[in-house]
Order: C-alpha cells, then structure tokens, then sequence
DNA sequence: AGCATTTATGGTATCGATGTCATTCGGATC
DNA sequence: GATCCGAATGACATCGATACCATAAATGCT
C-alpha cells in the first residue's frame, strides 16, 4: 500500500549537516568524500534506519539493477537448474532477477516480456530462440544485453549459449540403434514450430531414417500432466503398441513417469522396454534402474548467460556471444 | 546498460496533441477520458511501441506493484510450491513477486530483506517465524502487509499462515508407534533455536517422552547435501546403530535418498526399517516403496498468504489474520 | 608567493510518471 | 441568454535519488 519508508537521504544531510549529494556519495562508497564525513552520515544512517529506495535510483540513473529472466514454467526441476544458477551468479554482482513464465507459448511469452520490460530491466536472459515478431522487436529496442538460452540459432537476438536439441537427439538416437535397439516409439510434450520439444523429435527422426528405421509410433503429453500420469498413459501406450523395443522421450519428466509405471506393472526394464529421458534431472536417479538420458548443462547455460549479461553491463564485452554448451549421453540402467 | 525506451507519455502526448495527464488516465483506463481522445492515444501509443516506465510510475505512487518473498532456498522442490501458489496468485492481480533466499539462517534472512526492502515491495511474505530483532523492525517500519508463512507462532509480525510443525511431529511419531514401531532414530537438517527441523525433532521427542520411549540414535545432514549422498550417509547410520526400526526424517529430501539407498543395499523397507520423511514433494511418489510422510499444505499457505496480501492492498482487510493450514499424514509404502 | 591540481562539497536539473487542484467546455435548465 | 453542472482536460508540484557542472578548500610545484 505504502511502501513509505520514513528516512530519505535529505533527512541524512539535515542531520549531518551536509547536502544530499554528499550524502548519495558518502552511502555509495564513492570516492572524493572525507574519511570523517563519510564515517559521521553512515553513522547517522545507521541511527535513523536509512533504507536506500533503489526505485528512485534506478529512474534517475537508468540502472534498475533487476535481470529480466523468462523461462517455461518455474514449477518441476526442469529449469530450476538454470534460474538457480543465474541468480546465484547475477547475485554476485549485486543484480536481482525477475522471472516470468512463458508458459511454452510466444504469445504468452510476449505478454510476460511486455509486463517485465515496465519494470526497464538491465539485461534479459529467455529461454528458446523463437519469438513473436513484437518480441524481437522490443528486445532490440531496450538496448540492453539479451541472452537466448537453451537452444542454438543462426539468427539470435543477441547473445546465445545453448546446444543443439535436435542435434543431441540425433546422436543419442544413433547411439541407442549402434546399442542395438530398432523399435523406437517417441513420447513428447507438445510439438510447436521449431520449439525443443519438435527440434528433439526432429533429430530422433533424422537418424532413424538415416539408418533405414521408421518410428513404431508417437504420443504426446499434455504439458500440465504430471510424472506419475504421464506415466500412466504412456504405459497403456505402450503396451498397446506391439513390438516396441525402446521409448524415446522428449522429455525428462514424461520419461521418469514411464519408467516407474512400466515397473509397477512388472516390466523388466530395459529388457521388455529401454525407456530413455532427455534433460537429467535429479529425480532420473533415485528411480529404478535409474534413467539413461542426455544430460542438459542446465546450470552451465544459466552461469555463462549471467556472465555474457554482467560483462556487456560493465563494458567488458559488447554482446553478440554465442556459446554452445553441448551436451553428455549419460549412460545408466533403462537402456 | 541503459534501459530506456525511446517513447515516454510525453511523445505521445505530444504526438496526440494533449497534455501527458490525458494520456496517463487514457492509458490506465481511468474515467473522465472522452472515448474518442482515448482511442486516438492508445492507437498513437500502439504505433509509437510504447512501454510504459513502472520505475517512474512507483516511485511517484509508492506502488510498486512488487511483493517480496523470502524463502530458506529455492532449489529442490520444498518450497517450489509454495512460491508457484504465490506466483500465480498474485500474478492474477497484476503483482510481480522477487524472491530472496535466507539459506535457512536469519542473519542472512536480515541481509536478503534489507535488499528487497530497498525495492518498496508493496507486501512480504517470508518463511518462518523466527527472525533477528533488526528484521521485525524493518518489518515493522515498512508499513505493509507482511505474512509469515510455513509456522505458527502466538506473536507474528502482522499475519500467519502455517502449521504446527511440533504438532505435526508430534502427532506423526504417536501415529508410528500406534502402529508397532518402538526403537526410533531421528535424521535432521541443521538445528537452530526454533527453526522447523528444531522444532519437528521436538515434537518427536514429545511424543516418544509420552510414550515413555527415547532415542535410538539422532543425525544432522547439512543442507548443502544432495538426496543420494544423505542417503549414503544415513545409509551407514542406520546399520551402524542397532536395532532401530524406524527412521524419523524431519525432511523429506533425507528420507527419500535414505530409502533410495537402503532399499538399494538390499534392506526391505518397512520390514528391515521403516523411514518416514516430513514434507511430501512430488519424488516421494516415484521410489518404492512410495514414502510415507506429512503432507505439507504448501501451495494453499501460498495461496492464502497471498490473498491475505492482496486483500489488505485492495482495503478489503486489514492484516493481523493467523490460518493454520493443518497437514495431513500420508500413509505409503515405508511405515 | 603564485599558480596549477587535486580533493571535497554543493546547486540545480532531471529521470517519467501521477496526485492535486484548477480550468475549460458542452449541454441542460429555466 | 444567463446560469449551472458534470465531463473532460490541463498546469504544476512531487516522488527520492543521481548526473552534471560549478565552486571552494587543500595540496603540490616551481
């Protein structure tokens, strides 16, 4: 309602003795200040309970020192990795995240970015390469550093540090045929234009033509569905799907859920079905045979992106950085 | 670096021929603006990509349309629900929420406020009851709502929504040993003067008094350690420590990575031992046997503190509300 | 001593919006 | 046509800090 606090730096310079400048620069830690004028306003700052508003601040010096941050869904692991890492790594320096929620959509990744570009942050960090035509726009005319993240482009904002979804895909999907699998089934969140989801589902496809094989059938998973009703579903799926020999999920979560039901029906994996996830999440291990998957440098991406941010607003750098990350097959018990 | 847009109400003001008041109230849809003049802006508002400067807009409202949340952390899944609950809800009414993390420790818990603070957050929502004097007196000297979330306590700052995390324990271990088990150790998180872990192993012990029981043995886990390297951990205190037949968790992270590794050395779980955690996060649900546990409201206690917040910024209250959201023990598969 | 620098401080405008109060306008009323 | 009233608009001050430029005091140097 009020977020009034009672003391502003003009109270300090009446108390002190001094003009408010003096003040602002004594508190900031500037130099040309006195050792004993600074020593007697942060005592008198300390006295009367000083809380600096940074929302004046950051009008008149245009530095909000807030990282706009926009990912899919913060619910679930997924990119928990990711958010944790850059606001561990931004907070370093000083610098607050904002996050919004895309919710897997542009459109609504477009809403969320209008809401938090009000706010004038000093950087945006956003997950996926794809954006409405408005969004690009506006996040060129901020004239702030932008990191895409988890993903690749020929054609990024400004900065990139990803991997190639679709080519980790492909390479996995090699690895399990040279493995000896041949019966593949795909599992998916939704596919849209060019988004992780249908990129993953892209390479998969990629090699198994590339190997004469066709997929043995397909199904998508609603984005809200939880783990274990994922599961459920998919479990029918394949049991109903004759012949498949391995489950190729787009996703970590759906590929979890897969694997505890096919178990709980008393499949023996990976030997009636190898069921693979994709991204590594810290529940892939504590199932049973914990989950062969691609491990996504979730925190790596989060860390490199927070640098790129932080060294374009300190000068250091001027932007335009691209970064794969790549990505590590990680071999464990479901095929 | 700078995150000025290069449109201000002034160029649309400019541009439609009217004062930059007009275009204010036109573009927050006040009344008092001809229905004409209104369309005429917001179309020259469209046209120009207008964004406009919430910065601004706070600091002369003192609204800043922003609530701080302070959580211990928000990696892992604890308290992911709750902020989600708390994310969405106020979401709904136009709220922006920048969370902070105290890393289970008050001082820090102080450091972390006295840096959102300096961003007027319009209200605070933060976990426990237990907080440094110089925390409750900003607290107190911001003059907004501020609810504190996760706990009980007789003296809040301004409103409460939790549970009885001693009664919950408490409650819990009578519940075990009604059901057979008598040789308990207890696992725990880091222990400080009232905090949850405290606070739950106090319960515990309360229970066992009353029952004329006691101890078999007592663990502390740091927080820093991940499920599978707790579980090892705990893993060899359970087999060093004799004939304990139930293991009292008083989180829930530590009881499933117990269960996890038990179960993978070969113990049959609940025959061999029993473990319960404390919490129910999504994971609980996917090792096997699934975890017997007490399920914590989290996404409700978000959910209403943040209606609580809500409400009292819109006048309809006016603070000092105290919900206990209860908790309900979840029978499974490890006790 | 005289002058150039450096150090320390202050005055004032400004960031971009909104609160407050004043003013203008159009039409209804008599 | 004069008066009144509410609808529509505007002028101005202000939120709390910092940028920018000016100035005073202290120091260095020849």
């Amino acid at each position: 309602m009020a977020s009034k606090l009672p003391v502003s730096l003009k109270d300090i310079a009446e108390a002190a003795g001094v003009s408010t400048i003096t003040v602002s620069r004594a508190l900031r830690g500037l130099p040309l200040v006195k050792p004993d004028t600074r020593k007697q306003i942060t005592e008198i700052a300390n006295r009367l309970g000083y809380v600096p508003n940074q929302v004046a601040s950051s009008l008149r010096s245009r530095k909000t020192g807030l990282i706009a941050v926009i990912v899919p869904t913060v619910a679930g692991s997924i990119f928990s990795d990711t958010v944790n890492s850059i606001s561990n790594e931004l907070g370093k320096a000083g610098y607050q995240i904002i996050i919004g929620e895309s919710s897997y959509d542009i459109d609504q990744e477009q809403a969320v970015l209008e809401a938090l570009v009000q706010r004038r942050p000093d950087g945006v960090i956003i997950a996926g390469v794809n954006h409405t035509r408005t969004s690009r726009e506006l996040l060129a005319l901020m004239n702030v550093p932008v990191v895409e993240i988890w993903d690749m482009t020929d054609d990024p904002v400004d900065s990139v540090v990803g991997f190639s979804n679709r080519g980790a895909a492909y390479q996995f999907t090699l690895a399990l045929i040279e493995k000896g699998y041949r019966k593949f089934a795909i599992a998916s969140g939704p596919m849209e234009h060019r988004n992780r989801a249908q990129q993953r589902a892209v390479g998969h496809c990629e090699a198994l033509a590339e190997k004469g094989l066709s997929s043995f059938g397909s199904i998508v998973i609603p984005h809200f569905m939880g783990m274990l009703s994922s599961g459920e579903t998919l479990l029918k799926f394949v049991t109903d799907t004759s012949d498949v020999d391995c489950l190729f999920c787009t996703n970590e979560l759906i590929a979890i859920g897969a694997t505890v039901q096919c178990r709980r029906a008393g499949m023996r994996i990976p030997d009636d079905i190898a069921i693979v996830g994709f991204g590594n999440v810290e529940a892939a291990l504590i199932i049973d045979p914990p989950l062969t998957t691609v491990t996504i440098h979730g925190a790596e991406m989060g860390r490199e992106a927070a640098r790129i941010v932080f060294e374009c607003l300190s000068g250091k750098r001027d932007g335009h950085v691209s970064i794969d990350v790549g990505y590590t097959i990680t071999w464990r018990g479901t095929a």
